[in-house]
DNA sequence: TATCTATTCAAAGGACCGCTTGACAATGCT
DNA sequence: AGCATTGTCAAGCGGTCCTTTGAATAGATA
């Protein structure tokens, strides 16, 4: 014990680990596993990928332990093994966000111009929640809203979005959220909004980390016969 | 915007990161800079690598952001680009013990089997500087001692600690620590003391996590004509 | 300036990674 | 039982990563 060999041996044990999330296409994957568990096939689409090359890097996040799967009739679930591999990832991407010089650019490039007057905070949310003068639209696929979302919110995924934005009072402020802070789902509703003279904003960042700071959220239980 | 190849783009910039820490030669680097700064020669000793190979591995660091630079004389010290950076590397390495399965086995051959009775936690060691009746021994490297220690904790650096035991008091209990959960330099300092007949357990995990829970520590300041 | 020291760079090989294709396995439905 | 759906596996290729070796560079010292 404690020789050159058996560290070395240790420490590749945590850089497997880190080379799990060592690819864009994983990294992806887990993004989209903070939200819940989705089956490949959901997966390989959200990232562009085929389903074998998805399946691919879903077993490699597994075989680190960053994921475990969950069958259902004739699909497989995938998810992140626990709430801490979903920290990690908020780490690494605050890490990178911080500190790797290239990302910045890399981000506007796929976001967009985002200014600050745009953006509600967490708080500042919770405030208008409590008064009442705001209506809160998670944006995320039905499945993600399901799994967990901002007490009260309404669903009103992305891609229905043009359609049933008339649905929505027009004398009130809409707040919408989608993931979280390298989403453009968001952004893309407060456009649409804005295009057609309502008052919205998006919140800073997502869900993830709005149940991470323990404010309140709801689940949608399914009951009743499994069709 | 909001387009797949940029999104691949964002998300490879995150992978990026992520592959910088998928390595076991720049995981043990991170570990032992965690500790603080260190010049390249004392990296390239610290992982058992030729400095060829450790500046390769140092310079992946730095491209990634993880790590930074300072020239002093002819000496390149590398640390970590911030105290996030040790934050991000603790969630790994949480993270893997957690979940990568391997990794007990791993643990264990590199550390040797640890008795719970042999510890002793954070609170309880506050407590007995507190009392005043424990003897607190840092058995890192100088340099790292230097950079940061227990307060009121005393520098035996593993290497000299055999030579060294005989001047540490006989009827007191001595409680050694170094770099945290992974790190044997005080598992081999408690063997040694008990082997001599005295009162020795080890801090469960090392100086970072003290630090990083606030509790009380001291930096040795070097002052006067820099020789 | 010449010399020494510490670090970086460049080249090369062998190993590993990531994506595609097409076949296979497991389960559900009729 | 037979077929459809979903996910996994295997082979192959082009590219990247890790380590070694030896040379080049930047700064310190004399």
């Amino acid at each position: 014990m404690g020789n050159r060999e058996a560290k070395d041996a240790l420490f590749d044990g945590f850089g497997d680990v880190a080379k799990a999330l060592g690819n864009g296409r994983r990294a992806e994957l887990v993004d989209v596993m903070v939200q819940g568990e989705r089956h490949v096939e959901e997966l390989a689409d959200e990232i562009g990928q085929s389903v074998a090359n998805t399946s691919f890097h879903l077993r490699a996040l597994a075989a680190a332990g960053l994921a475990v799967t969950r069958r259902d009739k004739n699909r497989v679930y995938y998810r992140l093994a626990s709430e801490r591999v979903a920290e990690l990832w908020t780490a690494l991407r605050d890490v990178a966000a911080a500190h790797h010089a290239e990302l910045d650019d890399l981000a506007a490039a796929y976001i967009g111009k985002r200014e600050q007057l745009d953006e509600v905070s967490r708080s500042e949310l919770t405030k208008r929640i409590a008064v009442g003068d705001v209506i809160v639209v998670d944006v995320r696929p039905a499945a993600e809203f399901a799994a967990g979302h901002i007490a009260g919110a309404r669903s009103i995924p992305a891609d229905r979005f043009a359609k049933e934005l008339r649905t929505l009072p027009a004398d009130v402020e809409i707040v919408a959220y989608c993931r979280g802070p390298y989403c453009v789902l968001a952004d893309e509703a407060v456009r649409l909004l804005r295009r057609r003279g309502r008052t919205a904003r998006r919140l800073a960042d997502g869900f993830p980390e709005w149940r991470h700071a323990r404010l309140p959220i709801e689940t949608v239980v399914v009951s009743g016969p499994t069709v």
